[in-house]
DNA sequence: TATTGTTATACTCTATAACTATA
DNA sequence: TATAGTTATAGAGTATAACAATA
């Protein structure tokens, strides 16, 4: 069917700028790897800050909450929150630091120890689906390349 | 100084379990895109999405609501706020559609072209400046991995 | 019956100001 | 004077339900 009107319709939407940017395709595989992983983390009951929190306090037992701001990005005051859900689970608790008294140590419970285990195990099968259709080579390419850019 | 006490302080936070991940990694990428993209895109006042929806209707004039919520993973509700600011700012136009009276083609003012062409330009030149560590291959490797993964 | 665009609304996420206890 | 943790709160971002007009 021919069209006379003035005003055209798309068929088909052209996203080759945008796919030509890194930055927007980095976007849509954090997006795709997100999903996949909230849904599976669904039967922890972990959204993904939740997991990076636990597998953060898993490798560095006594990490302080600013250590972990720090290094997720996360502003103190919205970390609490988590904190305080995590120790109600009795996944985790908060010690006295030994050097600062202004301080508070974070510490997994066996329970929480347990759970970081599994979940880790669930992350690493997600994160092989993820990346189903790259080598083992290409999965470190890509881990090195997006490296380059934020540190 | 010897630290006698039982619960252990943390001196360098350890991070490689989270860095061997592709998620984590592309998330942490793109927040430093983003946060870089924010700050030079200040200029037209534009955010992320406003930048997307603009390039998107400039490389396809005249394409729908719909069309535009189902390539940026929007909501309908959650554009129309956005359409009708850029309409505010006269860079954007509601039309009929052509063959569909429910639907309404989205088309850029001449002012939002000559925005959308500078704002490219920026967007261009802050895209050099994230992937400066990059070699052109390199530049053109990430893409087509992230892409392996999102497709 | 299904779809487009829309309104109203709720929920989550993130950011800021200010306080206390301690360094 | 600066920092760790916390409380309260505001703002931005995202999601769902329901409706009118049209396919």
């Amino acid at each position: 069917m021919q069209d006379k009107s003035t005003a055209p319709s798309v068929d088909k939407v052209d996203t080759s700028y945008l796919e030509s940017l890194a930055g927007y395709n980095a976007r849509r595989a954090t997006l795709v790897i997100a999903e996949s992983f909230l849904k599976h983390m669904a039967v922890y009951n972990l959204r993904l800050v939740d997991f990076s929190v636990l597998s953060l306090v898993a490798h560095n037992p006594g990490i302080t909450s600013r250590q972990l701001c720090t290094t997720l990005n996360i502003q103190p005051p919205n970390l609490v929150g988590m904190v305080n859900t995590l120790e109600k689970r009795e996944l985790m608790t908060r010690r006295p630091h030994p050097h600062d008294a202004r301080a508070m140590g974070l510490h997994l419970t066996a329970a929480g120890k347990k759970l970081v285990r599994q979940a880790e195990e669930t992350v690493t099968r997600l994160e092989e689906d993820a990346t189903s259709r790259l080598s083992a080579t290409e999965r470190r390419t890509l881990i090195q390349l997006l490296r380059k850019i934020y540190t």
